[in-house]
DNA sequence: ATGACAACCTGTGGGC
DNA sequence: TGCCCACAGGTTGTCA
């Protein structure tokens, strides 16, 4: 269920509980994810869990001899359960930490990954990567400038990992309707003022997810449940054929990349 | 170089 | 109730 504020509120939940852990064992239970599962990974026994960070939507989890790095594809969650929890069906990976808690990856549809970085080395699906949207580094100028010259419809621009990273359908969407921008015009046709909009748009509502998501952290962590998909007010997404709530005119639903795109005709221009 | 699209895989929900 | 189809939070790889 992952879009970047799950993958952050995933990473502060857990990160509490690995911390400076000793990993007692690894079962991989189903390797063949996105791609198989790194053979590194089965060598992280006895290693202790110095770090956890996020870069885009992956999570690194950082030891003396090298970095697992999770990727949790359209369907995966990780949960921390106690001793005697049976496994459920996609169960795919079991951590055993050193404070008796196992950390479960769960993914049904298996389009997640479980990477490895060595000491020193730059995985290649962390090379070039965007800005973080919660940086300072991704404002209206960088976008503005990345974005002339490209007839890229604005929406899959912004979904593009390249000029910025965690920006899922969901956010997409309602970033562009709060901008008041459509999603269909050309990246390249945007004015400088409205990708002021759009930018302080993106981070907003991306910074709100994170904080409502912070609200199913307990559950999550007390490991009976699935992160839980925070209560969001959404404008658009999901929303189609439905009337706009702020003008109540019908919302359109079309494809962009074999995703949905929801917006208003009305508000959206 | 750009951009459109298929692919990876399972589960779910709607229509008949 | 059951079957079939479309679609779902992401990313990569290929092809025109």
């Amino acid at each position: 269920m992952p879009e970047l504020p799950e993958v952050e509120t995933t990473l502060r939940g857990i990160t509490p509980w690995l911390q400076g852990q000793v990993i007692e064992s690894v079962v991989i239970r189903q390797p063949s994810l996105r791609w198989p599962i790194a053979q590194e990974i089965e060598t992280l026994t006895g290693q202790t869990i110095r770090r956890l960070t996020r870069r885009a939507k992956y999570l690194l989890i950082e030891t003396d001899i090298g970095t697992a790095i999770w990727h949790l594809g359209m369907s995966g969650s990780l949960r921390l359960v106690g001793e005697g929890e049976p496994f459920k069906k996609h169960d795919h990976v079991e951590w055993l930490l050193s404070n008796g808690k196992r950390l479960r990856y769960h993914d049904p549809r298996r389009f997640g990954a479980l990477l490895w970085q060595g000491v020193d080395e730059v995985c290649a699906h962390l090379q070039h990567l965007g800005p973080e949207p919660l940086s300072e580094a991704f404002d209206a100028d960088y976008l503005y400038q990345r974005s002339r010259g490209k007839s890229q419809a604005i929406k899959t621009f912004i979904m593009d990992g390249k000029v910025v990273v965690g920006v899922g359908n969901i956010y997409a969407n309602e970033s562009l309707f709060l901008a008041g921008i459509r999603p269909t015009v050309a990246a390249g046709k945007i004015s400088r003022a409205r990708y002021v909009r759009l930018v302080d748009h993106i981070k907003q509502v991306l910074a709100g997810a994170i904080e409502q998501g912070g609200t199913t952290l307990r559950d999550f962590v007390g490991g009976d449940g699935q992160p839980g998909y925070f209560a969001q007010q959404l404008y658009v997404y999901g929303r189609g054929g439905q009337a706009c709530k702020q003008c109540a005119s019908t919302l359109q639903e079309i494809r962009q990349g074999q995703r949905a795109t929801v917006f208003c005709r009305r508000c959206q221009r």
